[in-house]
DNA sequence: TCTGGGGTCCTTCGGCGT
DNA sequence: TCTGACGCCGAAGGACCC
């Protein structure tokens, strides 16, 4: 059963008003980038749309809540999206609008407290405690959030209150869309328990079949199982799922959580075998990687070179070595792990670059490499940067993504 | 049916130093 | 000098989330 028909067979539920001790808030918008689009096109609203981006390699970004009633969800291929809600209007995506919609939600949430903890775009956890005092109850921050979001930025949320994080979240699921869900911290267990394995935070499609297997199908049987069991089943996971079913989740709201990588990948829009192309590709995902972690202040220190095949199997090459933001020393590194694999002429449909074990750019020495001037590439790249801030992300762009052959549109080199 | 992109976390395995 | 136990770390892959 996915989660989306879970949702709809509990339909609304009400738990009651005793918001005491229920300081924690999971808020999420509606359809994020499908409702930040209808603001363009109001004619739209109420039909189904679709976000997602050109061509038919890819998936659904996300949908309205009309195109999901025709049976379309995020993550479905496109392809199949357009074969069964031929109606829909296909949208392309706006990154750089979502993003700025999302910042103005985010500083909506600091105004009312500073416990904020972004878990993506479209949605975060707030912990209210110290605003009880200043403002109100809960449930009426939660009331009075919702009314803000709405009137300031024209899209709706949904919004989960609860004694912990993860059961704010799952009411904030059940709550959708443009809902309000409150779970009394001693009607937990009765939320709970119903609900499908699916529910739980960390059970997907691999886990639920596992658990299946053991003849568990709802959240009250993982509470009845001994987490011996399902340890023995899950590994450490299992003991975390046992904890959850009870409604036991101690992680507190942590706002501005460090970065642990950064990565860039990409999806040919067919199959290339031609390493001219792979390289111009290689170069464009490093550029971009080490540009992102010099705007960050970040140095790392593991560099991963990802390929996917034609057949759609997945490997990882990576190398540790000294820490770097420079998009030469990052695509030097990747290319060679890309050698080391003596590929001949084999399908490659995406290639990915991560940069991990990441430090703020003062905590590492600066690494020279001998016979390097010591300020030359790191000051060219750096310049290349004040370059793009002033006349955009294309204004430079490296040597073999524009000689070579175009291996990504151009308006994402 | 045909599977994006950006992340985190966990597990397993092997190498290496003590 | 050799061997086993142990812990740490890097590498690789997988599951999961939005």
């Amino acid at each position: 059963m996915s989660r989306s028909q879970v949702r709809r067979q509990t339909g609304k539920l009400d738990f009651g008003s005793n918001d005491a001790g229920c300081n924690i808030l999971h808020i999420d918008m509606d359809a994020f980038y499908a409702a930040v689009e209808l603001r363009d096109y109001p004619e739209l609203k109420g039909t189904p749309v679709v976000i997602a981006a050109q061509g038919n390699r890819g998936v659904v970004l996300t949908a309205t809540y009309e195109a999901r009633a025709l049976g379309v969800h995020s993550a479905m291929p496109i392809s199949r999206a357009r074969r069964i809600a031929p109606e829909a209007t296909f949208l392309t995506p706006h990154h750089e609008k979502y993003s700025e919609v999302s910042r103005n939600v985010m500083a909506l949430f600091e105004s009312i407290t500073p416990l904020v903890e972004p878990l993506s775009l479209d949605e975060a956890f707030l912990d209210v405690s110290g605003a009880i005092r200043r403002l109100s109850n809960p449930l009426t921050i939660a009331e009075l959030i919702r009314a803000r979001v709405a009137d300031e930025q024209g899209i709706t949320c949904s919004v989960g209150v609860a004694s912990t994080k993860f059961v704010a979240k799952l009411a904030s699921t059940r709550a959708k869309p443009d809902g309000l869900l409150l779970i009394p911290a001693d009607r937990v267990i009765d939320f709970l328990h119903p609900l499908p394995i699916s529910a739980l935070w960390g059970v997907g499609e691999k886990t639920e079949e596992a658990l299946m297997r053991l003849g568990l199908q709802s959240v009250a049987d993982i509470a009845n199982t001994p987490a011996g069991t399902l340890t023995r089943a899950l590994g450490q996971s299992g003991a975390h799922l046992h904890e959850l079913s009870w409604g036991r989740d101690p992680r507190s709201v942590v706002p501005h959580e460090v970065e642990k990588s950064v990565s860039n990948e990409h999806t040919f829009s067919q199959d290339v075998d031609d390493p001219a192309v792979i390289r111009a590709e290689l170069t464009a995902l490093s550029d971009k990687v080490a540009a992102r972690l010099r705007r960050a202040g970040y140095k790392g220190k593991t560099v991963t070179l990802k390929l996917r095949f034609a057949d759609f199997t997945t490997i990882t090459r990576s190398k540790t070595g000294a820490h770097t933001d420079l998009a030469h020393e990052i695509y030097a590194t990747v290319w060679k792990l890309y050698e080391s694999l003596g590929l001949q002429r084999v399908r490659i449909r995406l290639v990915g670059v991560k940069v991990d074990g990441l430090i703020g750019t003062h905590e590492a020495p600066d690494q020279l490499l001998f016979g390097e001037p010591e300020h030359g590439r790191r000051d060219a790249e750096l310049a290349i940067d004040t370059l793009r801030d002033k006349f955009g992300p294309d204004a430079v762009r490296p040597g073999r993504t524009v000689n070579g052959v175009p291996a990504t549109p151009p308006e994402e080199l």
